[in-house]
DNA sequence: ATTGCTATTGCAAATGATTATCATTAGCAT
DNA sequence: ATGCTAATGATAATCATTTGCAATAGCAAT
């Protein structure tokens, strides 16, 4: 898409091929992606693709703002581009399926307990984690 | 204390001193210790303490919820006793400071949304990234 | 107390995730 | 088309966590 173009540029960063693959694939991942994902993903169509790419764009796309970086219960992290509408996740511990929902912050996360604290708020994140309608099941 | 020990015994699990000591030094460290930080503080008691054994240790105060796992915005966790009073979390982005503040679920995230997708929940975490006070001064 | 079973430990090596180095390649302003 | 320099690929380095295994130590039964 031509806006990612225009927001590198005016950062002064070049538009390559590269992060153009791996912003498309991340806009089709539907948000939960990790980076070992979008690397396998983006080798199918661009085989001398490096690993190294894909965390240097995820890096530079997160500064940038194009994509947000999500903190699930593992020990690496999931991307998604930076959402028009404000929702958070629910993360299946059983089969790590990840579910939107849709969330509007009250007045007192977002204006008192920032104010309380003296505290200048960048990004919240809200993560809930359980087991979904076919994991329950299954469960012993 | 006393009461993790009977915990661990419940469960069949002994209650050796590496394990006290490491459940020691969480509760001390007010919320937040990762776990090589854990360990550099255990060591000083405990000099032929092994990482793998806090490793192993956090695993399983996690599994008899003993202990809760903090996912902030960076590639390892964090650790905290299992509060009593429901809490989350404010991190600065510039120091990496914790400050907790609390804060009620509405009834909406407790019990709508999981009942709208179908979801058992399990814990819920709600983390907010920005800056304090300190150091939004010294930003650039 | 002593014994015996086996969970737990320490150590070292293995694995997984991310970052850094550096020579080569390729955007993009001129 | 040209030149400057940011970005890439490949590899090695670093950080975080897990695993395998022989030695050790809880703890239940004597």
């Amino acid at each position: 898409m031509t806006t990612s173009r225009v927001k590198l540029n005016n950062a002064g960063k070049r538009f390559t091929h590269q992060r153009a693959l791996i912003m498309d694939i991340i806009r089709q991942g539907q948000g939960h992606l990790d980076a070992d994902e979008i690397f396998r993903r983006a080798r199918e169509k661009e085989s001398r693709l490096s690993l190294s790419t894909v965390y240097r764009t995820l890096q530079m796309m997160k500064e940038l703002e194009l994509v947000d970086e999500l903190h699930f219960s593992e020990n690496h992290h999931h991307y998604e581009v930076k959402p028009t509408k404000e929702h958070y996740h629910l993360v299946c511990l059983g089969c790590g399926r990840v579910i939107e929902f849709s969330y509007p912050l009250s007045r007192y996360l977002k204006k008192e307990v920032p104010e309380l604290k003296g505290f200048d708020i960048d990004e919240t994140e809200i993560r809930v984690a359980g087991y979904c309608n076919l994991c329950r099941r299954t469960r012993r």
